[in-house]
DNA sequence: CTATTATTAGAGTATATACTCTAGGCAGTC
DNA sequence: GACTGCCTAGAGTATATACTCTAATAATAG
């Protein structure tokens, strides 16, 4: 593999698990045995790294949010899609982190970002319109539909924070993929009281499977020594 | 007023708008035009700083978030908490901000914050019950009002993030304290659909009052030169 | 007035961070 | 075998950051 690819893929590595913020590109060097020199051979900064790497976010995600003109949506359609946007917000979870901080410093993210946002936005109306086609969910006025959207993008972006700011667990940062996708149980909640009854018993079902483990249990246990 | 308050102010303020990220205890210090020494010998580091100042935050929202026992829940009081929990988020935005990396340098505010999360899910959690008490929300099995109010609070902390990273204007961090406030629009989108028929039209009514100005026009607009 | 305590200034420091610069190796090629 | 273009090492640097130390000044108590 090239040098190159290594230090992005190590720095995506080292950014999902300390953070950005704690990763300098002195740590990326020494975590690849590579001279600093060498890291700024391939890249002139930090930013262009990060850019990188939210390209590449970008572009999973995109693909993965391509939504077919031509078919009616299925119920298979939106696990693959909510199951597909929790596992790009895993392997690319450094980026909402420290969100702000790294559109600040780089107008480009900024602008890519906002676009990127927008893209994801229609594409979840675009989801909510084809499931009211499909006779999945009730239709809704535009206006409606357009603010639930928003809230299942709110949902989506926010709950890894939720998980990691309010788990039980005092030690920092553990948290697994399969926690992650509890969120899916969460965006579906949006959706029950849409659900047609034809569906109704199918989606509740579906969101079962994400259920929590315990949620109570973890979040009540105050105890400490 | 006391060196020490004035720290706590200050830094607030410039946490507030330049991010806790880009603030030094020495730009503190010199903002107030006073040493660092004299910072240092107020506060034995910038995290006691930040611990304190979330003190303050979580005692404003404590207060704000205080349900009556005794009496019915009115569409008024529901405003208020409204209203009440957006000033307070907007009074100490710097917090969500850069949350996770706060947390992560400070057991304490780990601790309390996570405490602060529970105490806040139960507080929307017993307004939904008051709510449906009251008529104005259709009654909903534990299970999914406990979701619902998590739902809640993920669209009301992630809210601000929204606004600064997705919105319109290139320059960034211009936002206001109406803005913030569309996020009411938000909140109320997620009830919309249990609200019972007596109460429904002057839910909307309130709903209609935060609705975002012009959101499309701001969103598409990806012209550049 | 004096002794004590609380507050402040300001120079200073150890460490970190993003990044630079120079020298050189290594592969292919004529 | 020397030339060329790509890659790499590693020492080095300017700046920043959180924080310390000492000495001096105000405030207060007896």
């Amino acid at each position: 593999m090239k040098t190159r690819d290594k230090i992005l893929l190590s720095s995506l590595e080292l950014f999902n698990d300390k953070g950005e913020r704690n990763i300098t590109t002195n740590h990326i060097a020494a975590h690849l045995a590579i001279s600093p020199g060498n890291l700024y051979y391939h890249f002139r900064n930090k930013s262009d790294i990060i850019y990188e790497i939210f390209q590449e976010y970008e572009k999973l995600v995109d693909y993965y949010l391509d939504i077919p003109e031509d078919r009616p949506i299925t119920l298979a359609d939106m696990t693959f899609y909510l199951e597909s946007v929790f596992d790009g917000l895993w392997s690319y979870r450094f980026f909402h982190r420290d969100l702000e901080y790294l559109l600040d410093s780089d107008p480009r993210l900024r602008r890519d970002y906002r676009e990127f946002t927008n893209r994801c936005l229609a594409a979840i109306n675009r989801i909510f319109a084809k499931l009211a086609d499909a006779g999945i969910i009730q239709p809704q006025p535009e206006d409606l539909r357009s603010a639930m959207s928003l809230n299942v993008w709110l949902v989506i972006t926010n709950w890894m924070a939720f998980l990691k700011t309010a788990h039980a667990a005092e030690e920092p940062a553990s948290l697994s993929l399969t926690e992650l996708k509890q969120g899916i149980y969460q965006v579906l909640t949006l959706e029950v009281p849409y659900l047609t009854p034809e569906y109704r018993e199918r989606v509740l079902a579906l969101r079962e499977k994400y259920r929590p483990t315990l949620p109570e249990a973890q979040g009540v246990s105050g105890v400490e020594a």
